[in-house]
DNA sequence: CTTCTTGGGCGTCATGGCGA
DNA sequence: TCGCCATGACGCCCAAGAAG
């Protein structure tokens, strides 16, 4: 395999192995596979650049307590704090609750239900479509945040500070395209800089000229409007991809800070079985 | 100092989902 | 059905640190 292979495996498994983790999580799995896959993860983090603190932690309360749950002090690596309430309490959803997995566990139940068995077969075919569909960063962080009052949540819109809006980045060509060192073109204005290639000559796929035949007549306008469309196209994915990177980000930071609040829950709940079992021994034996 | 390794960012393409 | 959007995948470049 080669480098860049490797890197994008490394890349495209980080995701993987973060969603197993919190699945093991999920099933109730020992805090041991937690910190395998954390490790795991900081394998494929580690280097020269900053690794990620994932939180920093510092319990405020006892713990012990029933009917008053202690509180826990969560630092997010944002330096946000998120409360963690004792943990005899409902346990939190786990990071993986996206839609789908809420579809396979209603689905699950529904199956199990003899009276529902019908109703299940009539979703069938409506689960199928929803569990085949691909996560959308912004739809599970935002299904999280509703649950977790802390958690921040991915703005359906674009911040203004981030620029332009993708129709108005999608109107405005650059107009002044130097070319850098590497042989890369450079924009330069208002327009935050991209890092245009030289388009190709060749036609992308599925383009569609959907040009009027009134308005074009020669073939050279018609090559320009498709020139025209490519960069346009190319221009709103660019902008697309940053922003879809900028999203994935910020749900792995968020998956992060929900491991190291689950671990806490885990090594509490740890704790007072250990002390459960110190009150209990006398009796047993 | 040079070369290698590694991680991050970016642009682009491919593709599936979704709304009009 | 078509166009747009979101996202995975890939390749490239760059910076920083390690290794020689």
């Amino acid at each position: 395999m080669s480098k860049c292979g490797r890197k994008k495996y490394i890349k495209t498994n980080l995701r993987q192995m973060t969603m197993e983790t919190i699945d093991s999580q999920q099933d109730g799995s020992i805090p041991d596979s937690v910190a395998e896959s954390k490790s795991a993860h900081m394998q494929t983090q580690t280097g020269q650049n900053s690794i990620p603190t994932l939180a920093q932690v510092s319990v405020a309360g006892s713990g012990t307590g029933r009917g008053s749950p202690a509180v826990t002090l969560v630092q997010l690596p944002s330096g946000q704090t998120v409360h963690v309430q004792g943990v005899f309490q409902t346990p939190q959803p786990s990071v993986i609750q996206s839609p789908q997995i809420q579809t396979v566990q209603v689905a699950t139940i529904a199956e199990t239900d003899e009276s529902a068995e019908s109703e299940s077969v009539i979703d069938f075919h409506k689960r199928r479509e929803i569990l085949s569909r691909r996560p959308s960063y912004r739809k599970i962080l935002n299904d999280l945040s509703s649950d977790v009052p802390g958690f921040p949540k991915i703005e359906e819109e674009k911040s203004e500070e981030e620029g332009t809006s993708p129709n108005i980045a999608a109107m405005a060509v650059p107009t002044s395209i130097y070319q850098t060192s590497t042989g890369q073109y450079t924009t330069t204005g208002d327009m935050p800089t991209y890092q245009i290639r030289a388009p190709t000559t060749a036609l992308p796929q599925g383009v569609v000229m959907a040009a009027s035949p009134g308005s074009l007549h020669s073939p050279q306008q018609l090559a320009e409007e498709a020139t025209r469309k490519r960069e346009l196209r190319l221009m709103k994915n660019r902008e697309a991809a940053k922003e879809c990177r900028r999203r994935k980000k910020e749900y792995v930071k968020c998956l992060e800070s929900r491991v190291a609040v689950l671990e806490v829950q885990n090594r509490k709940l740890i704790e007072e079985l250990e002390t459960l079992k110190d009150i209990c021994s006398p009796k047993t034996d």
